[in-house]
DNA sequence: TTGGTGCTTGACGTTTACGTAAGCGTGAGA
DNA sequence: TCTCACGCTTACGTAAACGTCAAGCACCAA
């Protein structure tokens, strides 16, 4: 008999709530057996719960998740059908790569925010405010971010 | 004087609606010139949108890009106020890093179940379904999605 | 002057992903 | 037996990010 799980250690476990967990249930993500009320949950429905936790960090909707597990769930069917699949898989896997390089572009922007203001830093340094003196206050908002790139 | 744009060009340019931009104004991310009623957009204003669009795209949400801009528009302030908004900069960095392995993760995921179904489709090359009898379906989810890797 | 087109400001509606009680069952321990 | 701790269901609440009208100016062309 392999291991099993009370709602709640997984709950800490992914660092969600049990009311996630029971949540991601109504969408048909997981299907815990029961013992009477009790839901018990095994080693498939963790590994369920880990791609619903990643899966949701990388911005994937419930129903999307719910999708990609009715894919895979195909235990039976035609060619076609696990070609479809396959094809919706290697879409997602597209899509996930363009976001990482939105990732990169955004971390550029980011960076260069830093150099930014290491630079002000730099002339802060060398033409300190003087003591006694308040710095103003500017108006409006000041130089425009960076990156323009699509 | 240089180029401006109205709201429904840039709406169009960056693949989003009239209503958002707005929106996004509403919140204090951009705050365009008048021309009467009319807004009219400048590139810092375009510069901003690219920025907020690819934040949304990567996870951010509108408070936070608020922050990010805010902490930017810093042109007047102390040693210790830039230094805070260097932090800040760098943690938002450093959760976009992580945030980019997530997605390594799942597109590992994610490519494990595209093999999965490669495998099927071998063993159904190899064995195909007898003409006139119909797959079954089987019941309940089938194998598990694979990685389980934190 | 009428009709469009484009822009404006409200203001209420919608979706997603849960949060937050309320009220009940149930087995373990003092 | 009482009382927790833990779990259950049902159901209303909520925050974020817009969508979707409604109603109204401004200006240009026919």
């Amino acid at each position: 008999m392999s291991k099993t799980y009370t709602i709640t250690e997984l709950a800490e476990e992914f660092g969600i709530t049990t009311r996630a967990i029971r949540f991601y249930e109504d969408k048909g993500l997981v299907s815990p057996a029961r013992q009477g009320q009790a839901r018990i949950y095994d080693h498939r429905d963790k590994v369920r719960l880990t791609f619903i936790v990643r899966g949701r960090r990388v911005g994937l909707t419930l129903a999307e998740i719910r999708e990609l597990f009715d894919l895979y769930d195909i235990t039976d069917g035609r060619e076609v059908q696990y070609r479809a699949a396959r094809r919706k898989f290697e879409e997602r896997i597209a899509i996930l790569d363009s976001q990482k390089n939105e990732i990169d572009a955004a971390i550029g922007d980011l960076q260069s925010w830093v150099s930014h203001i290491d630079e002000t830093l730099e002339r802060l340094r060398a033409n300190p405010t003087p003591e006694g003196t308040t710095p103003n206050r500017v108006i409006g908002y000041g130089v425009a971010p960076v990156s323009e790139t699509n």
